[in-house]
RNA sequence: CGGGAUGUAGCGCAGCCUGGUAGCGCACCUGCUUCGGGAGCAGGGGGUCGCACGUUCAAAUCGUGUCAUCCCGACCA
């Protein structure tokens, strides 16, 4: 109940007087206050119970921007007075944040319930004994918040919730019969990010939805995945935001595929890639090179050339009379173990290392010093190549070389260069793969006319396809129709609640403030009275159109403070809420009022009623009409 | 954790180089005037100058250490 954001608690009034009557039996000395300050303290107002005068509510703005913000949404949230921060990573969700994160909750909830998943509760200390189960408590790093308890044992305070799901799975879920199921949660977690920056987008501590799902067989599995795709689809939508879902790299959390869900913002920290012909989006870290046709080996004669301090491929390519593209370019990585690769690419293309890194099946992957390419190649970095190497080394060149011939190599020798360099010819890489970033204008790997756009994104959901990397190391499994035992299959799906909504601020904004979508705005409509005080007038007609406003469900601001117009406008303008209704003593002589979108556009001089039934209007559309 | 910067009133900043009474704008309080895009005048409250140690007759100012915050990088469901 406490939860409930918009009016549906409208409820009957004999449901609504047996509240209150509950409520005066408990707390009898209650009943002499302000109706205002009751309906506060009990948090009414979200159930549309009461009148919400600005002066009544807290809404504390600042007219200067808080110099530790870099990001817009961080800097609007702050001067909006939706959130304060308390220590580095963590804030407190002010009144009006608050009612921002709930409406994003509720629209979760029901696009979450809709899916068929079931919510549930997780405690946010953890015991060690899990995490060591599954093998994370060494895995985790300085990322995961550890402490004692006053027996010493050891807890954390949970960054995600798979090891105690995953618990729960193995007790309780121990039939075929019990599948599929999906619980799900909303709930505070804790990451003790390395640098914590950009408010709610990133903070350490942050409200985030989780679910996962269990099934009987990895089929099963992806029906309940794509049933979490829909979902999230559905819920981004509802908010009104630009978004895409793109292929995305499945990290430290692991499994067989994964899908991301990016607010597109310029802002964003994440690149993404989309086909501008095909549905195919990917983000960089994972985006697919096209497979290429090789071409046949050229017939120029390896020459070596002396190439005078030319490290760059720009240099080398300018000296020989060549684009970048007719170059290539030699990496040395580690997996920082003694393990050791060259890599191959393009002049022009850059090396995607996570590819490079997931390709080889290591754990970690970073640049070899300058001493340790000495080893291999007996030269310094700017004049690599894979011929003529000290040490033998695995190399792995990217799919476009097989479209080169009479390569430009280093000769790995300071200040020589090789010209007319072939595959299979002079050496021979000991596989090729697809181990380079793409980028714009990159063709698309899924159809054959489209081209690849650049996008910058945040992320705010994800998606994964387990499988079993937990059910099998915490051993939850079942009995199948046949009485045998099996091993339940996982997926686990993550949205990112603050994010969202600071990602929308991220993409909903212009100079004067945020201008929020209306289903996750504080308040539907503000009603500006405009010198109520002078005015008695004023008042009435503006607490007139409230009343009607929320007796149609509207959630309403009235903003009935003693303060000069310009500082109403401006404060409304800042804290985003889509639709304005100002009532002002010389129109409202003439029999109107001033109907406004915060978006823009439009500023209409019309009588009240009808004021309010545009209201009404451009609520219903936005919430989809059947709420 | 590496590199850079900053800590002075609730917020934004000056003062520090050249040591000696802590200042400005906004916000806040009182009064009067004002009242359609962050008002004007007058009066007022509020600061251990992040913290510690040191140098000095004297430290916001100089030195050392420490903590915190922010930016870049590495890292990140």
């Amino acid at each position: 109940m406490w939860g409930l954001p918009v009016a549906r608690a409208k409820g009957s009034s004999s449901a609504r007087e047996k509240w209150f009557a509950r409520f005066r039996k408990i707390s009898l000395p209650m009943r002499c206050w302000k109706r205002s300050n009751y309906c506060k303290i009990v948090n009414l107002d979200i159930c549309g119970e009461i009148l919400m005068r600005y002066s009544q509510f807290f809404i504390p703005t600042l007219k200067e921007t808080p110099a530790d913000a870099e990001v817009i949404s961080h800097q609007l949230m702050l001067r909006a007075g939706m959130i304060r921060k308390l220590a580095a990573g963590i804030y407190t969700y002010m009144p009006m944040g608050l009612r921002s994160i709930r409406k994003f909750e509720q629209i979760v909830r029901e696009e979450m319930n809709r899916a068929g998943a079931i919510e549930l509760l997780m405690p946010a200390v953890q015991p060690a004994e899990l995490w060591i189960e599954s093998k994370r408590w060494g895995q985790y790093g300085k990322e995961l918040l550890r402490f004692h308890d006053r027996k010493d044992a050891e807890f954390c305070m949970g960054p995600t919730h798979e090891e105690v799901i995953t618990d729960i799975a193995r007790r309780e879920v121990k039939s075929y019969r019990q599948m599929p199921v999906n619980f799900y949660q909303i709930q505070t977690k804790f990451r003790d990010e390395i640098r914590p920056r950009f408010g709610l987008m990133r903070g350490r501590e942050f409200i985030m939805k989780d679910a996962y799902s269990f099934d009987v067989d990895s089929a099963a599995a992806d029906l309940s995945y794509d049933k979490m795709y829909g979902a999230y689809n559905r819920i981004f939508e509802r908010c009104g935001l630009n978004f895409r879902a793109v292929e995305a790299d499945t990290g430290s959390i692991g499994g067989s595929a994964s899908h991301e869900f990016m607010v597109l913002a310029s802002s964003g920290e994440d690149a993404i890639v989309s086909c501008d012909s095909c549905r195919y989006a990917a983000n960089v870290e994972k985006a697919e090179g096209r497979i290429v046709e090789a071409v046949a080996t050229g017939d120029a004669a390896v020459v070596k050339v002396h190439t005078p301090d030319r490290k760059t491929i720009a240099e080398v390519a300018a000296f020989l009379g060549l684009p970048e593209s007719g170059t290539t370019k030699t990496l040395v990585l580690s997996n920082g173990d003694g393990q050791f690769v060259m890599a191959l690419v393009r002049g022009d293309h850059e090396l995607n290392e996570l590819k490079l890194k997931n390709r080889l099946g290591w754990d970690e992957i970073r640049m070899a010093t300058d001493e340790e390419i000495l080893r291999f190649t007996g030269s310094p970095p700017g004049f690599l190549g894979p011929i003529g190497l000290k040490e033998p080394l695995q190399v792995v060149a990217d799919y476009s070389l097989l479209q080169m011939n009479n390569l430009v190599t280093g000769a790995n020798e300071v200040d020589q260069h090789l010209t007319g360099v072939n595959q299979g010819r002079d050496f021979t890489p000991d596989q090729y793969a697809d181990i380079r970033l793409i980028g714009a204008a990159d063709p698309c790997p899924r159809c054959d006319n489209g081209t690849l756009e650049v996008w910058r994104g945040i992320e705010v959901g994800h998606v994964f396809k387990l499988g079993t990397k937990y059910s099998g190391a915490l051993q939850a499994t079942y009995l199948d129709k046949d009485g045998k035992e099996q091993v339940i299959f996982m997926g686990c799906y993550g949205i990112g609640i603050g994010r969202t909504v600071a990602a929308a601020i991220e993409q909903n904004h212009d100079d004067n403030g945020i201008i929020f979508p209306l289903p996750i705005a504080p308040f539907h409509c503000s009603v500006v009275a405009i010198n109520a005080q002078k005015d008695e007038a004023v008042m009435t007609a503006a607490q007139d159109i409230h009343d009607r406003l929320e007796a149609a469900g509207v959630e309403v601001l009235l903003d009935d403070r003693d303060e000069r117009p310009g500082v109403k406008f401006k404060d409304h303008d800042l804290i985003g809420i889509p639709l304005r209704i100002n009532v002002g003593g010389k129109n409202l002589a003439e029999g109107k009022v001033e109907f406004k979108l915060r978006a823009g556009g439009e500023m209409l001089l019309l009588p009240p009623q009808e004021a309010v039934d545009r209201v009404i209007v451009e609520v219903r559309a936005a919430l989809g009409g059947g709420r």
